[in-house]
DNA sequence: TTGAAAGCGCTAACAT
DNA sequence: ATGTTAGCGCTTTCAA
């Protein structure tokens, strides 16, 4: 079932149909309608890879997305899409699997679509410069930074916050009322990950502070999973419960770790004050709601649409913006 | 840069360079090393859509969800990608908007990407024949029926929950539990929507225990977002807040209306019972933890695709499955 | 082992 | 207003 099969089936020639197909004017009404109608009947559907080859560029933007699952992504993605929409692009959402990588998969997706522009959102932190070579359109990473990496600041733009000043923050909060021991739970602190960025804040802090580091309240996990939140949370009270707060690397980990508290006879905030990093939704609604420091998912998708599509337009270069977080006073921190 | 390119910049001709990249064994050596090392330096990229339009039928099935970022629908994608792979597809996700054609979407899909079957999560529940007709590759609707529409059953598959009935049994556990005043937050009742079936189960589940509809207790929201959930409770307060239990159509909604139940002051399950449907990860972490019927959303995603490969072998035909929900005890309800 | 050429479905000149 | 035709980038016969 092709165009050419409306065509015959009409007796009108294929640009006649393709015409009408795409709204263009030169057409007679009649042959408009009978189009129309075979088009109906025969149940044709356009196929879309045909007309991503012969179009011209489009005004597509491009967002790779490495897990759409993640609660984090969602309000950022809402963002894109609607920010996306309102500067005149349509976006083309692609989700890839934790084995793939997104640079491929968005220089795949930039040439079938013909895109203008690509949002990288969960991508890696150490890109090397032959890596995004083949990225021949402009590109934002949206919620990271080449931190590991060794790309030039100008050769990519990006859209994030300052992860380690960020987790610095949540601690020294810690610190000031009045906690030294501070447990912390993240994945792995040494793969180049977010985690390994907030742990430096960690840290960082505790440096500041004068509290020596405590290999003991240091809980690596295995993934970034909720329930590793509440495993991790569950060995380190095993290893030793003597902490009185502890930072956990994400929201909904945090969630789960407070559960495990909960589940082993430890009351938040009294017994463990709990602060995180990321302020999805959920947690907003959590008793008590969860003391964290929230990364504004709008305003990481609009500007991220923003600088690409100044890129686009040939307005500006690449840039990199690094956006505040905000705290969020919940009920999970207490002094001591 | 295309594949011509490439054949250029090597001296050899475009078949050479096709046979290279698709691993095709009738290639010297020499010239594979050639072309693969030209297609690293200039960083070519295969455009996906040009060989979408000229290669067979690939073994890859189509998903076409609506709202990603729907937390009870991220263990259902991740049991269809996994149930794919294992079966030797390839799945293809494709998000749309709330506006857009579901129908549309995936026969589009079908069409480009020459998908040899489709699965659809968040579809509508009232398709006509005329509707599917676009559609001539096997799918089958995950988490949802035609309830509504004029399907016939031999025309489509679906595996879903019976969400009449698990409404029903989640309204009739709160009755033996001795409760009489039961309210109920959903979104549009009479929209054919998922809440419309729920709400259902909730009336016959009061006739059958003799208990009066009261209008009052019926809180319809906007939509189905959480925050929506919380407004609802509210708005329900502020009517009459003599009920003893609430059955809340969403676990999402539901955390939210505990949080608004809590803000006003009442203790959960102490003064107010709740109940929900659908099982996602997070309310597992709650505290206490949500009673809920909970959606086997593994199952869901693994059987969509085994129905829907045993229609592409042409071992089966259109079925049609009902899975139980696991009723989870939590802390959220008690006995009057 | 290689190359030439046809054609996938569609759009957009260009011609009429 | 309509038809003819040349590609878009790629894979795959078919010949050599």
């Amino acid at each position: 079932m092709t165009i050419k099969d409306i065509a015959e089936r009409c007796g009108v020639s294929v640009s006649t149909v393709s015409r009408v197909l795409n709204n263009h004017p030169d057409v007679s009404e009649a042959n408009r309608q009978l189009v129309l109608s075979v088009v109906q009947e025969l149940h044709y559907v356009p196929n879309n890879s045909a007309r991503d080859l012969v179009k011209p560029p489009s005004d597509a933007i491009g967002l790779v997305v490495r897990g759409v699952g993640n609660p984090f992504f969602t309000g950022v993605i809402r963002a894109i899409e609607n920010t996306c929409t309102e500067s005149g692009y349509t976006m083309v959402l692609h989700q890839i699997q934790s084995g793939e990588d997104e640079l491929r998969a968005g220089a795949e997706l930039a040439r079938s679509k013909r895109l203008r522009g690509l949002i990288l959102l969960g991508g890696c932190f150490d890109y090397t410069p032959e890596q995004i070579a083949a990225l021949d359109i402009p590109f934002v990473c949206c919620t990271y930074t080449n931190s590991f990496g060794t790309l030039s600041q100008d050769s990519y733009s990006s859209v994030s916050i300052d992860d380690q000043k960020s987790a610095y923050r949540a601690v020294r909060m810690l610190t000031e009322h009045g906690h030294r021991k501070i447990a912390v739970i993240l994945d792995s602190v040494r793969d180049h990950s977010i985690s390994q960025l907030r742990y430096r804040g960690y840290c960082q802090a505790l440096e500041d502070c004068g509290i020596p580091l405590d290999p003991g309240l240091v809980e690596e996990t295995v993934t970034f999973e909720m329930s590793d939140g509440y495993i991790g949370m569950e060995r380190l009270l095993a290893r030793q419960d003597d902490f009185t707060a502890v930072f956990v690397v994400s929201d909904a980990m945090a969630v789960a770790a407070i559960k495990a508290l909960h589940d082993h006879g430890k009351r938040v905030p009294e017994d463990c004050s709990v602060v995180a990093i990321d302020g999805i939704d959920m947690s907003a609604y959590m008793i008590p709601t969860l003391t964290t420091l929230v990364q504004p998912q709008k305003a990481l998708g609009e500007q991220s649409v923003r600088i690409l599509v100044d890129m686009i337009n040939g307005r500006a270069g690449n840039r990199h913006l690094l956006l505040d977080t905000s705290f969020r006073s919940g009920g999970s921190v207490c002094a001591v």
